[in-house]
DNA sequence: TATGAATGAGTGTTCATTCAT
DNA sequence: GATGAATGAACACTCATTCAT
């Protein structure tokens, strides 16, 4: 009764520009509280619209939360794809992938920590297309250890599988006390000391100086050839080392 | 209508026990709904106290969630601890801690789960006193490649540090859809894996540049000579990859 | 990513015929939803315009629910005068506005229920051109029995108005369970027997003072037991009474 | 962060109390403003709790409603039954509990809407136990009306729901107006009316003074000497009950 | 000391209606 | 005249915590 002049002031912008202010806004938002402590009256203010508009482009919060890491992780994906693409040989290439997620996480932490604290423990993850990206994503470095299982260049006797999760979870880890902003961390030392344990444990070794382990490894690779030619069964060895 | 007020029975209990029975109800429904959707009543309701007692041990529902996963976290840092030191070897030791890592998150899966992703994300996690323990807990593993390091079984150019990342990393990683209820692992296989490749990586091989090198090429260009003559081809090699 | 914008296309319909494709899609969702979960949104893209254009021709959502309605209603009208205005003997128009009645509630039980449960409880039907026109509609049964009265038909010692109240009020009761899709009814014995209570309630009798017909009613009670006795079938009567 | 004392005033009251309270207040509003714009911060503020405390004793506001309307109809129904059960003679019974049925909606029309435009359209009304107890209810007049059938004083020709349907339609279309604020009704006059109407149109008829009783009363005695002879059991018929 | 009723702040979501283009 | 993006008010419900008894 009596409204005083109920005039809407209305703002009409291209869908485009809308979604992306709105994605900015929640970015920021998500980044700054968490998903939790965000409020969709406070990323509308930031976004220049008012709640109602969010929900004409995104069903829910989550969904908006989803979308604006899929956004992010898409363009990671390809970045990263482009770099990885121009490195030859093994070593390089994981190091192209290390070094590639670590500067992931220096540059958009907030984002890295919503896709881990956030995205990743929820109960639907697993059915989510971004469970898919992140497959595809690791993937890669599984792949590459595979081919260099092929070619004879690493170790037969590992599993990708477990080189993927040792090199994920290792950053992980390596980078929980930055995501928290409570410490920093050097991403190229990193990058080098994580490819090099990694692939130290797996190359078959060259005689170059550097891993002198690996002429040991060479040594038992040849004598175990040379075992097999000589028609004998290779000792089995027990992993527990005696010491 | 006309309730007779059906009030709980007043059990005065002493304050150990009370507590006890406050903890072990809120470890049930904290593993059971996580923290946010456990509810103080229905702690209470499973202690069998009313939702006022607890407030009279427990400041806040968070100090109840911290303290269950201390008393956790307490009995698994000495229980491993037992088991660890009747542990000889470096790499014993090394499997040993990974092999009870893996077998407590197989033991308590709940409770890793809250330490992974409701203690460990929280904002004031370095300064509790969980923090600690789960530093003690993960420098048993630094101190072990340490020593060893010094002992000259390992090689001086690593960081135990990184190595602690790469194995709890790792763990969690591999333990990701287990913790979830989506997929399970086997404790034996998986600490054999994780221990090999760590160890591998950094065990001390040979003495470095010198002798032992032309022995290996000696060894290898009779090895590819016999196969030539056994018929098998010698296996390809690609050329490292420089830097 | 991208949309090129998917806009309408811009159709000039004529107005007639632009209401008429929006009250038939009213008309749909209104009676699939009922009157508050239908929605605006989906009403226009039912009648392919969009929303603004409702409100072109349309004050509210509330109008457009009553345009609808009085279009029914008005059609209703039109059609029973055309049944009613055929039949002749009071019987028969009894019968005949209580069968055209139910046949409306079967033919559109869910404009009914909007007329009974939307509009009909609103605080400003008795102001409504509804009320009036349901005025109108129920009137006609209460002219018949004016009529009737006046002819000595019918009892002159009973309310009219009284007469109208329970025949529509039975009906509504009697078709209730088939409104909600619960139930169903048959029309033919429906009306003959709503009909038939009426008629026999305020059908002259006897010149005595009192319920005389009763008398004929036992005399006739009488006579079909005495058929039975005698062995024959007591002569089936219709229900229709000649004029 | 500085709080300005947040020193709580709490008023501990006996539930029965509080719960009496806050129906008596949610009656109010409800009849007031109707469900859906009746608020439940007004319900708690005129009972004097706040809004949870509302949550505490009733799961929603629906089950509130429902509450409130049970509530009241229990009332009606005992009270009703009292009544009725003091009466003798099919008229009068009929009367009663049309009679008592106007005096109800006179007495609480707000809660007579609420039934008639609230709870009875909702689509989960006929699993409702106000479904069951307003059987009851309505039960009862076919229950006279079945008894007086089986006695012979009311037609056998008749079907005892159509006369439910009848009286409980008609009562609810003659009280319309009332129920709206907008007319009013003589209780008296109109369960008179209710109740010659529908016992004229159903009752046998009483040897009134008139010629053609002594036929009827010949002809009903030869008629049972009839059927004595042939066996079959005479009728036996209720005496009439004086008003 | 135990009780458990009472507190009350906090927010995502809907959708009829408007109006710049 | 048509479009449809933008508006923004409106509200039930939860639950950790308190404190009178």
């Amino acid at each position: 009764m009596a409204r005083s002049a109920p005039r809407r002031q209305v703002n009409r912008l291209p869908p485009e520009r809308r979604i992306g202010d709105i994605m900015k806004a929640a970015k920021e938002v998500f980044a700054d509280k968490g998903y939790n402590d965000a409020l969709i009256t406070d990323i509308a203010l930031r976004a220049g619209v008012v709640e109602g508009s969010i929900y004409r482009f995104f069903a829910n919060k989550r969904e908006l939360l989803i979308k604006v890491v899929e956004l992010w992780f898409e363009e990671v994906l390809s970045q990263d794809a482009a770099h990885l693409a121009a490195v030859r040989g093994v070593w390089n290439q994981i190091h192209s992938i290390v070094y590639n997620h670590l500067m992931t996480i220096r540059r958009d932490p907030a984002l890295a920590r919503l896709m881990f604290q956030e995205i990743r423990p929820s109960p639907d993850y697993r059915n989510s297309r971004l469970f898919k990206l992140n497959q595809a994503y690791t993937n890669r470095l599984v792949d590459v250890v595979k081919k260099a299982i092929e070619s004879g260049e690493l170790r037969a006797d590992t599993s990708p599988g477990l080189v993927r999760d040792m090199v994920f979870g290792c950053i992980e880890h390596r980078t929980w006390a930055f995501l928290r902003n409570e410490g920093d961390f050097d991403a190229e030392t990193t990058a080098d000391a994580i490819t090099n344990m990694i692939y130290r444990g797996l190359a078959m070794g060259e005689p170059t100086a550097g891993p002198l382990d690996s002429v040991f490894i060479r040594l038992e690779a040849a004598t175990t050839r040379l075992e097999t030619i000589a028609g004998g069964q290779p000792k089995k060895r027990s992993p527990r080392q005696s010491l």
